[in-house]
DNA sequence: CGACCCGTTGCAAAAAATGACACACACATT
DNA sequence: AATGTGTGTGTCATTTTTTGCAACGGGTCG
């Protein structure tokens, strides 16, 4: 949308942190740039940046002005979203901040579902951890979040929110696999692997195992939850899932219990948006859909 | 804002129904105009207008747009008036859709009261009636609207809520004027003069009349409160209003006295805003102001 | 001090928007 | 049927706006 051109620049300015580099960037001279900036800047009534002898850095009021700017591309996303409805074809873009867990299993089923009834509708799939994930919704960045164990919540409206248990996953030849349900005491015996605290798996047994004046010490901390999957096979561990990310492979080769929730309490899958906002019509019949599957396969037990 | 320009033509060609007029109304020429329509209708992918052999009328990706440029307008306003604030300078500007009750002694004292703190604030008043009120909500034409029972309550958030007895106005020397309280069949039984049916007042008597199987007739209807409250000086009759629309002028000549709720229910003054949308701060002020007044003078008798 | 990067400004060239006019078409009146 | 008036839309010269280039002043770092 060319009306906005001005809008792109000034974010452009912000994200480099020099005019020079911006312009760079959006190719165009420094003077052109500089120019369209500071008439913008008349035009407003005030200045949208600090001129530091090293560059430029957004003051309050460009900070207020880039979040309007931000909401205002949403909004006509959204608008064009609706028009593409009238006109018949279903196309537009849902973009999302996810969990690990949703990668293997979940949302590519999920997805693939909406795809093929709308197969005009592209997807960004964004893997971020608990905090990033909320940033990115307040940031635009993405339309719907699906966390684990969200954290701060503000400014976050919940749409679905499903309990999950966190499950242990070792080898099927692994001794504790003999038994249907783990205790948490039968975790911290035996060597673990697991994601680093940031992550909600690692936040719900670093917290129970506090609880009860032990600790939880990994031998191998890992980011990748695929890892710690393949991990367990290849020497005897447990590593940690949410029964969203796993599912029996059919070769045997695998196994899970459930980890007793008189130790460790049920964590929350969390589906959200940002508060208040609109969201474009593709990202809100995407989050419907989602919810609804949330719900059949893993609710209805209360939290 | 410049970069709005095109959203104002294409507002104005809708609100006049034809290139030409429009072009005449923003003083550019039909050519250019209609090269500027048609080139933001290409780049956001679909038609803003049906063309007609009689002109042009907005169609649905056209409203739409509209709706999508005045929430883009109303939030810019919004950052002006923040950044306004960051600066030091109250200013802004306050419009609000309001029941003609308010005219004469609320709206003036809180508006003077407001500007008295900060005095480069400014108004617009717009009178409507409780119909006009919502759609001026709706419609971002009016950011607040204080109104006496309104209708549909579609996309009407509420901010404060205060109950209104309906009161009879009438000369200090109607027989009238000796209860202390009057009944609705006394009103019925003399002569009187009321607002036609779209007005609060007015719809709260017909329904309390219709209740009792009687019929609310009065002699003369007149949409200004104002003419209401003289006349009854003149003939001996009485008139409708609610308190915060009455106040003893001091000399003895007019009295008002309530109407038993039990023969008319108290109504609402309701103080609102449009569902979801974030005031310019001027206007966020002055409706925290008006819905304490309101709770302290006429609140907080449960309605 | 010189080299370098920063934002900013003057001026001429390029690009975009505009105004004036002509055209095709639909409808109402003559 | 002819005419007149309204509509939206093209064409082209003209005006306005925006841009690129080069230069300037000021700060920082080696």
């Amino acid at each position: 949308m060319k009306h906005l051109q001005t809008f792109r620049l000034i974010e452009a300015v912000a994200r480099a942190g020099s005019m020079r580099r911006a312009a760079e960037d959006m190719n165009i001279t420094a003077s052109a740039l500089n120019r369209r900036v500071r008439r913008f800047e008349e035009e407003f009534g005030s200045e949208l940046f600090e001129r530091l002898p090293s560059g430029v850095r957004l003051n309050p009021a460009g900070e207020l002005l880039l979040h309007h700017y931000r909401a205002t591309l949403s909004d006509l996303a959204r608008v064009q979203g609706q028009v593409a409805d009238l006109t018949g074809e279903r196309r537009g873009h849902v973009s999302l901040a996810c969990s690990q867990a949703l990668l293997p299993y979940f949302l590519p089923e999920q997805i693939a579902a909406y795809r093929a009834e709308h197969p005009r509708v592209t997807f960004g799939v964004n893997v971020r951890d608990r905090a990033e994930a909320e940033q990115d919704l307040a940031s635009y960045a993405s339309d719907l979040a699906l966390v684990f164990e969200p954290i701060y919540l503000v400014d976050f409206e919940v749409i679905q929110i499903v309990p999950q248990t966190v499950h242990a996953v070792m080898a099927a030849n692994h001794p504790l696999a003999q038994k249907p349900e783990l205790r948490l005491r039968d975790c911290l015996n035996t060597p673990h692997i697991a994601p680093p605290a940031r992550f909600g798996v690692r936040h719900l047994l670093d917290f129970a195992a506090r609880k009860g004046s032990r600790q939880f010490s990994p031998v191998i901390e890992s980011e990748s939850f695929e890892m710690i999957r393949h991990y367990v096979l290849h020497e005897q561990m447990i590593g940690f899932q949410i029964p969203i990310g796993l599912r029996d492979p059919g070769d045997g080769s695998l196994a899970f219990r459930p980890i007793a929730t008189r130790d460790i309490p049920a964590g929350s899958l969390i589906l959200g948006q940002r508060r208040g906002r609109s969201l474009p019509v593709a990202s809100a019949r995407f989050a419907l859909r989602v919810a609804a599957a949330l719900k059949t396969q893993y609710g209805p037990e209360i939290i």
